[in-house]
DNA sequence: TTTGTTGTTCGCAAAATTACGAATAAAATT
DNA sequence: AATTTTATTCGTAATTTTGCGAACAACAAA
Protein backbone atom coordinates (compact mmCIF):
# COMPACT_ATOMS: atom_id res chain seq x y z
CA UNK A 1 0.00 0.00 0.00
CA UNK A 2 1.29 3.30 -1.22
CA UNK A 3 1.64 5.70 1.67
CA UNK A 4 1.01 8.60 -0.21
CA UNK A 5 -1.00 11.73 1.28
CA UNK A 6 -3.23 13.50 -0.51
CA UNK A 7 -2.74 16.55 -2.75
CA UNK A 8 -3.01 20.45 -1.55
CA UNK A 9 -5.58 20.96 -3.83
CA UNK A 10 -7.88 17.66 -3.29
CA UNK A 11 -7.84 19.05 0.45
CA UNK A 12 -8.70 22.20 -1.01
CA UNK A 13 -11.57 20.37 -2.97
CA UNK A 14 -12.67 17.97 -0.10
CA UNK A 15 -12.96 21.34 2.26
CA UNK A 16 -15.16 23.34 0.07
CA UNK A 17 -17.84 20.44 -1.07
CA UNK A 18 -17.28 19.68 2.96
CA UNK A 19 -18.73 23.30 3.80
CA UNK A 20 -21.43 22.77 1.06
CA UNK A 21 -22.23 19.15 2.68
CA UNK A 22 -25.31 20.73 4.69
CA UNK A 23 -28.75 21.64 3.46
CA UNK A 24 -28.51 23.92 5.69
CA UNK A 25 -25.24 25.83 4.22
CA UNK A 26 -26.59 25.57 0.86
CA UNK A 27 -29.68 27.33 2.03
CA UNK A 28 -27.61 29.95 3.38
CA UNK A 29 -25.38 30.63 0.17
CA UNK A 30 -28.27 30.30 -1.91
CA UNK A 31 -29.96 33.20 0.42
CA UNK A 32 -26.78 34.89 0.43
CA UNK A 33 -25.80 34.79 -2.93
CA UNK A 34 -29.23 36.48 -3.40
CA UNK A 35 -29.31 38.95 -1.02
CA UNK A 36 -27.96 42.51 -1.22
CA UNK A 37 -27.64 43.08 2.64
CA UNK A 38 -27.40 39.89 4.51
CA UNK A 39 -27.95 40.18 8.43
CA UNK A 40 -27.78 37.18 11.30
CA UNK A 41 -31.10 37.68 11.69
CA UNK A 42 -32.19 37.40 8.12
CA UNK A 43 -30.53 34.00 7.66
CA UNK A 44 -31.74 33.35 10.65
CA UNK A 45 -35.68 33.85 9.70
CA UNK A 46 -35.09 31.49 6.86
CA UNK A 47 -33.55 28.59 7.99
CA UNK A 48 -35.41 26.13 10.81
CA UNK A 49 -33.22 25.51 13.12
CA UNK A 50 -31.64 27.95 16.19
CA UNK A 51 -29.83 30.59 16.30
CA UNK A 52 -26.53 28.98 18.03
CA UNK A 53 -26.50 26.33 15.30
CA UNK A 54 -27.12 29.09 12.39
CA UNK A 55 -24.46 30.43 14.15
CA UNK A 56 -22.43 27.47 14.04
CA UNK A 57 -23.20 26.92 10.39
CA UNK A 58 -21.69 30.50 9.27
CA UNK A 59 -18.93 30.17 11.35
CA UNK A 60 -17.84 26.28 9.13
CA UNK A 61 -18.87 28.19 6.05
CA UNK A 62 -16.88 31.77 7.44
CA UNK A 63 -13.60 28.89 8.37
CA UNK A 64 -13.95 27.52 4.44
CA UNK A 65 -13.51 30.94 2.91
CA UNK A 66 -16.89 30.98 1.35
CA UNK A 67 -18.26 33.60 3.27
CA UNK A 68 -17.60 36.73 5.39
CA UNK A 69 -18.81 38.81 8.33
CA UNK A 70 -18.40 41.85 9.48
CA UNK A 71 -19.89 43.65 12.87
CA UNK A 72 -22.34 46.70 11.92
CA UNK A 73 -23.20 46.63 15.43
CA UNK A 74 -25.57 45.83 17.19
CA UNK A 75 -25.83 43.46 13.83
CA UNK A 76 -23.08 41.58 11.66
CA UNK A 77 -23.10 41.21 8.14
CA UNK A 78 -22.60 38.31 5.96
CA UNK A 79 -22.08 37.98 2.84
CA UNK A 80 -20.64 35.58 -0.08
CA UNK A 81 -16.43 35.78 -0.27
CA UNK A 82 -16.58 36.51 -3.72
CA UNK A 83 -12.63 35.63 -4.28
CA UNK A 84 -13.06 32.21 -3.05
CA UNK A 85 -16.35 31.53 -4.35
CA UNK A 86 -15.33 32.23 -7.80
CA UNK A 87 -12.27 29.84 -6.86
CA UNK A 88 -15.01 27.21 -5.91
CA UNK A 89 -16.54 27.59 -9.08
CA UNK A 90 -13.38 26.96 -11.46
CA UNK A 91 -12.37 24.11 -9.38
CA UNK A 92 -15.73 22.05 -9.08
CA UNK A 93 -16.16 23.09 -12.67
CA UNK A 94 -12.48 21.69 -13.52
CA UNK A 95 -13.08 18.80 -11.57
CA UNK A 96 -16.48 17.64 -12.33
CA UNK A 97 -15.83 18.74 -16.04
CA UNK A 98 -12.90 16.77 -16.33
CA UNK A 99 -13.21 14.02 -19.35
CA UNK A 100 -14.50 10.93 -18.26
CA UNK A 101 -13.18 7.46 -19.47
CA UNK A 102 -15.19 6.19 -22.49
CA UNK A 103 -14.00 2.84 -23.08
CA UNK A 104 -17.29 0.52 -24.21
CA UNK A 105 -15.64 -2.02 -21.82
CA UNK A 106 -15.67 0.18 -18.78
CA UNK A 107 -18.92 0.93 -17.00
CA UNK A 108 -21.69 -0.37 -19.12
CA UNK B 1 -38.81 31.88 13.15
CA UNK B 2 -40.32 30.10 9.68
CA UNK B 3 -39.98 26.46 10.11
CA UNK B 4 -39.08 26.09 6.05
CA UNK B 5 -37.74 22.78 5.36
CA UNK B 6 -35.02 22.32 2.77
CA UNK B 7 -35.80 21.61 -1.02
CA UNK B 8 -35.07 18.60 -2.51
CA UNK B 9 -32.39 20.99 -4.75
CA UNK B 10 -31.10 21.85 -1.62
CA UNK B 11 -30.63 18.41 0.03
CA UNK B 12 -29.16 16.77 -3.36
CA UNK B 13 -26.93 19.52 -3.68
CA UNK B 14 -25.90 19.56 -0.03
CA UNK B 15 -25.72 14.95 -0.45
CA UNK B 16 -23.37 15.28 -3.44
CA UNK B 17 -21.33 17.72 -1.43
CA UNK B 18 -20.93 15.90 1.39
CA UNK B 19 -19.87 12.66 -0.68
CA UNK B 20 -17.46 15.13 -1.94
CA UNK B 21 -16.10 16.06 1.69
CA UNK B 22 -13.42 13.92 2.26
CA UNK B 23 -9.81 13.85 0.43
CA UNK B 24 -10.18 10.32 0.24
CA UNK B 25 -12.97 10.20 -1.40
CA UNK B 26 -11.98 13.12 -4.02
CA UNK B 27 -9.09 10.98 -4.73
CA UNK B 28 -11.00 8.37 -5.17
CA UNK B 29 -13.45 10.30 -7.51
CA UNK B 30 -10.25 11.61 -9.67
CA UNK B 31 -8.88 8.24 -10.19
CA UNK B 32 -11.43 6.38 -11.14
CA UNK B 33 -12.57 9.57 -13.86
CA UNK B 34 -8.94 9.20 -15.31
CA UNK B 35 -8.91 5.17 -15.09
CA UNK B 36 -10.23 3.23 -18.07
CA UNK B 37 -10.27 0.05 -15.79
CA UNK B 38 -10.96 0.30 -12.18
CA UNK B 39 -10.89 -2.58 -9.45
CA UNK B 40 -10.96 -1.84 -5.81
CA UNK B 41 -7.08 -2.99 -5.96
CA UNK B 42 -5.99 -0.23 -7.68
CA UNK B 43 -7.92 2.49 -5.44
CA UNK B 44 -6.81 0.86 -2.66
CA UNK B 45 -3.16 1.15 -3.59
CA UNK B 46 -3.57 5.09 -4.31
CA UNK B 47 -4.71 5.89 -0.57
CA UNK B 48 -2.93 5.89 2.07
CA UNK B 49 -5.72 4.46 3.76
CA UNK B 50 -6.78 0.44 4.83
CA UNK B 51 -9.15 -1.49 2.60
CA UNK B 52 -11.59 -1.56 4.98
CA UNK B 53 -11.34 2.11 5.02
CA UNK B 54 -11.51 2.39 1.39
CA UNK B 55 -14.53 0.09 1.07
CA UNK B 56 -16.41 2.41 3.40
CA UNK B 57 -15.52 5.51 1.29
CA UNK B 58 -16.71 3.65 -1.54
CA UNK B 59 -19.59 2.82 -0.17
CA UNK B 60 -20.64 6.18 0.34
CA UNK B 61 -19.95 7.23 -2.98
CA UNK B 62 -22.16 4.79 -4.63
CA UNK B 63 -24.98 5.46 -2.09
CA UNK B 64 -24.41 9.44 -3.34
CA UNK B 65 -24.74 7.87 -6.67
CA UNK B 66 -21.29 9.43 -7.78
CA UNK B 67 -20.12 5.83 -8.79
CA UNK B 68 -21.26 2.27 -9.18
CA UNK B 69 -19.61 -0.91 -8.77
CA UNK B 70 -20.09 -4.78 -10.32
CA UNK B 71 -18.75 -7.72 -9.32
CA UNK B 72 -16.41 -9.37 -11.55
CA UNK B 73 -15.68 -12.16 -9.34
CA UNK B 74 -13.30 -12.25 -7.25
CA UNK B 75 -12.75 -8.14 -7.86
CA UNK B 76 -15.08 -5.87 -7.85
CA UNK B 77 -14.94 -2.93 -10.84
CA UNK B 78 -15.97 0.69 -9.74
CA UNK B 79 -16.76 3.24 -12.45
CA UNK B 80 -18.47 6.79 -12.27
CA UNK B 81 -21.86 6.98 -12.37
CA UNK B 82 -21.31 9.33 -15.59
CA UNK B 83 -25.45 10.25 -15.39
CA UNK B 84 -25.24 11.56 -11.72
CA UNK B 85 -21.97 12.89 -12.46
CA UNK B 86 -23.21 15.11 -15.17
CA UNK B 87 -26.08 16.37 -13.12
CA UNK B 88 -23.40 16.93 -10.28
CA UNK B 89 -21.39 19.55 -12.88
CA UNK B 90 -24.69 20.72 -14.01
CA UNK B 91 -26.15 21.59 -9.69
CA UNK B 92 -22.60 22.81 -9.33
CA UNK B 93 -22.23 25.19 -12.21
CA UNK B 94 -25.56 26.60 -11.69
CA UNK B 95 -25.29 26.93 -7.92
CA UNK B 96 -21.23 28.76 -7.93
CA UNK B 97 -22.64 30.39 -11.11
CA UNK B 98 -25.35 32.17 -9.74
CA UNK B 99 -25.11 35.82 -10.24
CA UNK B 100 -23.83 37.10 -6.72
CA UNK B 101 -24.88 40.88 -5.69
CA UNK B 102 -22.64 43.29 -7.29
CA UNK B 103 -24.12 46.15 -5.04
CA UNK B 104 -21.01 48.60 -4.06
CA UNK B 105 -23.12 48.77 -0.26
CA UNK B 106 -22.79 45.22 0.13
CA UNK B 107 -19.70 43.03 1.11
CA UNK B 108 -16.26 44.85 0.08
C1' DT C 1 -27.11 54.01 33.75
C1' DT C 2 -30.41 50.82 32.87
C1' DT C 3 -32.60 48.38 29.33
C1' DG C 4 -33.11 46.19 24.90
C1' DT C 5 -31.34 44.13 20.69
C1' DT C 6 -28.34 41.13 18.29
C1' DG C 7 -25.21 37.29 17.86
C1' DT C 8 -21.66 34.43 19.77
C1' DT C 9 -19.98 31.18 22.97
C1' DC C 10 -20.56 27.59 26.51
C1' DG C 11 -21.96 23.20 28.07
C1' DC C 12 -24.04 19.37 27.01
C1' DA C 13 -26.17 15.28 24.48
C1' DA C 14 -27.06 12.45 20.56
C1' DA C 15 -25.69 10.93 16.27
C1' DA C 16 -22.56 10.44 12.46
C1' DT C 17 -17.92 10.01 10.61
C1' DT C 18 -13.43 8.09 10.19
C1' DA C 19 -10.37 4.51 10.93
C1' DC C 20 -8.53 -0.09 11.84
C1' DG C 21 -7.88 -5.24 12.27
C1' DA C 22 -10.28 -9.42 12.34
C1' DA C 23 -13.73 -12.17 10.59
C1' DT C 24 -16.41 -13.36 6.82
C1' DA C 25 -18.14 -14.21 2.06
C1' DA C 26 -17.76 -15.46 -2.70
C1' DA C 27 -15.82 -17.28 -6.33
C1' DA C 28 -11.57 -18.73 -8.97
C1' DT C 29 -7.75 -21.82 -8.80
C1' DT C 30 -5.14 -25.74 -7.52
C1' DA D 1 -12.24 -30.42 -1.54
C1' DA D 2 -8.86 -27.32 0.07
C1' DT D 3 -6.64 -23.06 -0.91
C1' DT D 4 -6.03 -18.48 -2.57
C1' DT D 5 -7.57 -14.02 -3.98
C1' DT D 6 -10.47 -10.22 -3.45
C1' DA D 7 -13.42 -7.21 -1.18
C1' DT D 8 -17.19 -6.47 2.27
C1' DT D 9 -18.95 -6.54 6.84
C1' DC D 10 -18.40 -6.61 11.88
C1' DG D 11 -16.98 -4.79 16.14
C1' DT D 12 -14.84 -1.21 18.29
C1' DA D 13 -12.73 3.28 19.45
C1' DA D 14 -11.80 8.09 18.84
C1' DT D 15 -13.27 12.20 16.90
C1' DT D 16 -16.37 15.34 14.68
C1' DT D 17 -20.82 17.07 13.62
C1' DT D 18 -25.29 18.71 14.62
C1' DG D 19 -28.38 20.68 17.62
C1' DC D 20 -30.33 23.13 21.56
C1' DG D 21 -31.07 26.38 25.54
C1' DA D 22 -28.78 29.28 28.66
C1' DA D 23 -25.37 32.47 29.58
C1' DC D 24 -22.70 36.03 27.92
C1' DA D 25 -20.78 40.13 25.30
C1' DA D 26 -21.17 44.31 22.75
C1' DC D 27 -23.21 47.99 21.59
C1' DA D 28 -27.51 51.13 20.89
C1' DA D 29 -31.32 53.34 22.85
C1' DA D 30 -34.06 55.15 26.39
Amino acid sequence: MVRKNYSEEQEKMARFAKAMGHPARIAILQFLASQECCFFGDIHEELPIAKATVSQHLKELKEAGLIQGEIEAPKVRYCINKENWKLAQKMFADFLGQPICKKESCCE
